[in-house]
RNA sequence: GGCCGAGUAGUUCAGUUGGUUAGAACGCCAGCCUGUCACGCUGGAGGUCGAGGGUUCGAGCCCCUUCUCGGUCGCCA
């Protein structure tokens, strides 16, 4: 057995010609054998680094190898040696190693592996989760996790460059009555009390900017107790949380567009990034273009209004509705195809859409053309169509057709190559969101994003509004989302640091004084002893390393993660605890499921 | 919680109209092989077809219930 200091001379991945001859010891996984005859074998190890080849010449080496288990540790000590046969994909591949010895570090007590290391991207996800030790030595499923790594310190170091300083903040701290549903943390020492975990740092942010600092960052874990998605992890996730003082919204877009565009191009899989400053697309406007808060700019197509045109041309869902027609050039999908994307966008909207064609001699065809016949003249005039075209269309009321045909508008992007320039990174700002909506549950006037943000106008347009001169509904805030194609990786806001705006924008929504006071009581004195007028953004880092990394499920991109029942299927949790623990916390448990 | 999809060997999958002993590839085990590199060749082991119930002479396949996983909607200030 070595000693401590003598594993490795070089990694798995170092050795290259020019180091033939030289006598060395690597170290690392057992990653196969290859036996060509009863002499010679070739084996492959493997550490974080790379891969290099060993060649077993006598038979007793050749059976010392066989001997124990792939995914074994061992060390080998050998001399280099330029290969008889070189192999041009490997960086190591120019050398073999002629080991003189062999130990065993660490060995595999399995010579049947739950899946097989280099395919366990293809292997059932529950495995791949339990073992994620084993899934984690492939190296293109460390790659994610190394790529996650480097692309977290170049935002620390970036955020460091541009001033601003890295603050922690409590991980155990008060349940907030807004949001998100909290993790909850029972209290030893204040029975029937409870911590709750931060669904993100937003008040403490906001403290730091009453307290004087300046600008603040933090990869921060943030805890909310919803259901995953495929692009959500259930129960926490990391936020390169952000907060300036006496800033505004152009001094929030100036950091991020200085800070992300070279970060993307470097680390990510297109190395194309918009440049600042980022396209700013008011909220209305994008609902009204793209049928999304969350456009996918690289795809060229757009929505038109054809409710005037076509709500009573005949066709029975398009009566007393908001119709969006998109237009597709050149679309070459059959029939068939056109309906598959149809349906696919059903089935996540939950809207039909229909569909019909200009084809190359100008003539309308196919799908719902029967209806679009008599006024083709106007159709063609007033959706600037041409021939060879396909039009898509959605309906409903106002918000559903926008939203209907925001998802076709992707769909249908995705399917025409000639529509969508894929390998790059387009940024935009989703800005002028609206401070109130009326809610779906409720039917009276509601906060449409947090109630933090100011409203554009301020105490002005809050008075008016009070007043009846000024429809609530058309308040914007600045309020704000950073898109990048296609995904939404951020909201801000400028915030609302002056007691008075904050409880006039609460008295809107039939709150008042004592209800800021009860829900957010640091915040609100905090503001009463001065707050400079800040701003801030906190955008997601498992979805930056999502789109950098090009992988369709946020899991890919954290190192253990949680499936989608929120639970860590290789630590075991939750569990069940001891009674004991449960008295210590003053907690009766009264119906546990069995395991 | 709703909807959709999946569950068959260690892994990834196939399995016809319901019909003999449920197959393939990879992996594993054994043997052969002196330049392999997804090595090759020969042979072998390995299955409660997620679970429970039903229909049938007969169920991997049809029906019902249920569990698990994934996607999606709700939800995520």
């Amino acid at each position: 057995m070595s000693n401590e200091t003598s594993f490795r001379t070089h990694t798995c991945g170092e050795l290259r010609m020019e180091n033939a001859g030289e006598k060395v010891t690597l170290s690392g996984w057992l990653e196969n054998l290859r036996e060509v005859g009863s002499g010679l074998a070739f084996a492959v190890i493997r550490d974080f680094y790379g891969t290099t080849q060993i060649v077993a010449e006598s038979e007793d080496m050749v059976k010392a190898f066989k001997a124990i288990n792939r995914e074994s540790v061992i060390t080998v000590t050998g001399r280099v040696r330029e290969r008889a046969s070189k192999n041009p994909d490997l960086p190591t591949g120019d050398i073999e190693v002629v080991p003189e010895s062999m130990d065993t570090l660490g060995r595999c007590r399995h010579n049947e592996l739950p899946f097989q290391i280099n395919r366990s991207r293809e292997a059932d996800e529950s495995a791949r989760l339990r073992y994620r030790y084993l899934d984690l030595r492939n190296p293109q499923v460390k790659a994610n996790i190394v790529l996650r790594s480097q692309v977290v310190a170049a935002l620390r170091s970036a955020m460091t460059e541009q001033g601003f300083m890295e603050i922690t903040t409590p991980i155990l701290t008060a349940s907030s009555p807004e949001g998100a549903r909290d993790y909850l943390v029972p209290s030893r020492k204040h029975p029937g009390k409870f911590y709750a975990l931060p669904q993100a740092p937003q008040q403490f942010k906001q403290l730091l900017m009453a307290s004087g600092f300046d600008k603040y960052f933090q990869i921060a874990p943030c805890f909310r107790d919803e259901d995953a998605r495929g692009d959500r992890s259930p129960g926490e996730f990391y936020q390169l949380d952000m907060e300036m003082a006496f800033a505004g919204q152009e001094d929030v877009f100036s950091v991020l567009e200085k800070v992300l565009p070279p970060i993307f191009a470097k680390y990510g899989k297109y190395n194309i990034a918009s440049s600042a400053p980022f396209r700013r697309i008011p909220y209305l406007e994008a609902m009204d273009i793209y049928g999304s808060d969350k456009p996918d700019l690289r795809i060229d197509l757009t929505l038109r209004d054809a409710t005037q045109l076509l709500s009573d041309c005949g066709f029975g869902p398009f009566e007393g509705s908001t119709v969006k027609a998109i237009p597709i050039e050149g679309f070459k999908g059959s029939r068939k195809e056109i309906e598959k994307i149809l349906a696919d966008g059903e089935v996540q909207s939950g809207q039909k859409g229909y569909w019909f064609r200009i084809d190359d001699k100008g003539e309308i065809a196919g799908g719902i053309s029967k209806f679009v016949q008599p006024i083709k003249e106007r159709v063609i005039a007033e959706l600037n169509l041409k021939p060879d075209t396909l039009v898509v269309l959605t309906a409903g009321d106002r918000l559903t057709a926008q939203k209907a045909a925001g998802v076709l508008r992707n769909k249908f992007g995705a399917a025409c190559p000639e529509h969508m320039d894929l390998e790059r990174y387009e940024f935009c700002w989703i800005v002028d969101f609206p401070m109130y909506e009326i809610g779906e549950e409720s039917g009276q006037l509601e906060f449409c994003h947090n109630p933090f943000s100011m409203p554009q106008g301020g105490l002005d347009i809050l008075e008016k509004a009070h007043a009846g001169e000024v429809d609530p509904l058309t308040i914007l805030a600045y309020q704000y989302d950073l898109v990048c194609n296609g995904v939404e990786l951020s909201s801000g806001a400028v915030r609302n640091h002056d007691p008075d705006i904050m409880v006039r924008a609460f008295e809107l929504v039939r709150l008042g004084e004592d209800d800021v006071k009860s829900r957010f009581p640091a915040m609100y004195n905090a503001f009463t002893y001065g707050a400079p007028p800040h701003a801030g953004i906190a955008p997601g880092v498992d979805r930056m390393v999502m789109l950098l990394s090009g992988e369709e499920s946020i899991r890919e991109v954290i190192a253990f993660p949680m499936n989608k029942n929120a639970q860590d299927l290789m630590m075991g949790a939750p569990s069940a605890v001891e009674q004991k623990q449960l008295d210590e916390l003053s907690i009766a448990v009264t119906a546990i499921e069995e395991e």
